[in-house]
DNA sequence: AAGGGTGACAACCGCCGCGCT
DNA sequence: CAGCGCGGCGGTTGTCACCCT
C-alpha cells in the first residue's frame, strides 16, 4: 500500500490566513524546522492541508525573502530568461535569490506581458508580432518571402550587411562560449539542435527545424554556466560597449534570423 | 458618492514525477 | 510491479485596493 493520505480535506480552512495563523506556522517552523509538511499543520495547529503551509511559508512567510518592487535589470533578466526557458518559473525563480516562482509568474502576466506587447514583441514566442516584424525586418535590410510547403518565411538577407552583423554576433558568442562547457549546450538524451565550435572565428550550426521559443534545450544549462562565471562577470565589469543585454539582444537577433533560415 | 474597470498579488486547483509501501 | 501520497510546479481564480467616469 501507498502512503497515508495527505490530509483530511473535510474541515480544513482554505482562504486568506490570518495573523494568527501565520505567527503558529512561523513559530513552528522556526523551532522545529520542515522535516515533512503533512504533519506541520498538525503539530502546528492549524486546520490547513500540509500544502497550503507549504505555500504560505515559500510565497509569503520565509524570512530570506526579497520584497517589494522588481527592478529595471531584474525585468530585463526575466524576459531574457523566459526567451530561454518558457514558462518554467521555478527555473527563472532559481535566478533570482529571496524572489518566489509565483512572485515571478505574476509579475510577469500583469506587468511585463503588457510591457512587451506595447513594445511590439510576442510574449510567448520573444519575437516580433507581425506589423513590427516588418519594420524590424526593413531596419535590417531583410527581404522576406513565405515558403508556400512550409509556411516558413525565408529570409534573404543583405549580405554585406549580415556578414558585419555576424561577425560583431560571432565575437560576442566567441566570448560567452570560451567560458561555456560546450557539451552542456546540448540535450544528451536528443538530438543536437545547436552545435558551437571553439575555433579561432567560432562557427555554428543550427537545426532550422528547432526554434528558439521556450523550451528549447538550448538555453538553460548554458545560463546556470554563465552565472557563476567570474572572467564573464569581468568582462561586463569592464564597461565594454557590448553590454550583456546587447550580447542577448545580438542573439535574438540571430535566432530570429537563423530560425527562420 | 456609487459603481464599474483594472491592476496586483495571494491562494487554490490539478497535474506530474518520484519514491515509498 | 502496482498503487498511492508527497512535494513541486504551472495555470487559474479570488480578493482587495485603487482609479476613473
Amino acid at each position: 500500500m501507498g502512503r497515508q493520505p495527505c490530509c483530511d480535506r473535510v474541515g480544513l480552512k482554505k482562504g486568506p490566513w490570518t495573523m494568527e495563523e501565520d505567527r503558529k506556522l512561523t513559530t513552528f517552523i522556526v523551532n522545529n524546522g520542515i522535516q515533512c509538511w503533512r504533519m506541520v499543520p498538525k503539530l502546528a495547529g492549524l486546520l490547513r492541508c500540509g500544502k497550503s503551509c507549504r505555500l504560505r511559508w515559500i510565497n509569503y512567510l520565509r524570512p530570506d525573502l526579497k520584497r517589494g518592487m522588481f527592478s529595471d535589470v531584474e525585468e530585463d533578466q526575466i524576459i531574457e530568461l523566459h526567451a530561454r526557458l518558457g514558462n518554467r518559473w521555478s527555473k527563472i525563480a532559481s535566478h533570482f535569490p529571496g524572489r518566489t516562482d509565483n512572485e515571478i509568474k505574476n509579475h510577469w502576466n500583469t506587468r511585463i506581458k503588457k510591457k512587451l506587447k506595447l513594445l511590439g514583441v510576442d510574449p510567448i514566442t520573444h519575437t516580433y508580432i507581425e506589423e513590427d516584424k516588418k519594420q524590424h525586418e526593413q531596419s535590417c535590410n531583410i527581404n522576406v518571402t513565405t515558403n508556400e510547403t512550409t509556411n516558413i518565411d525565408r529570409v534573404k538577407i543583405d549580405e554585406p550587411r549580415l556578414e558585419n552583423d555576424m561577425n560583431s554576433i560571432t565575437s560576442h558568442y566567441e566570448i560567452v562560449c570560451k567560458n561555456l562547457d560546450i557539451d552542456s549546450l546540448t540535450d544528451t538524451n536528443q538530438e543536437k539542435h545547436m552545435s558551437i565550435s571553439k575555433s579561432d572565428s567560432c562557427s555554428f550550426s543550427f537545426d532550422p527545424s528547432v526554434s528558439i521559443n521556450p523550451g528549447s534545450s538550448l538555453g538553460e544549462s548554458s545560463i546556470v554556466e554563465l552565472e557563476g562565471d567570474n572572467s564573464l562577470q569581468q568582462w561586463i565589469d569592464d564597461g565594454v560597449d557590448h553590454s550583456w543585454e546587447y550580447c542577448f539582444n545580438q542573439q535574438e537577433d540571430l535566432f530570429f534570423l537563423l530560425g527562420n533560415y
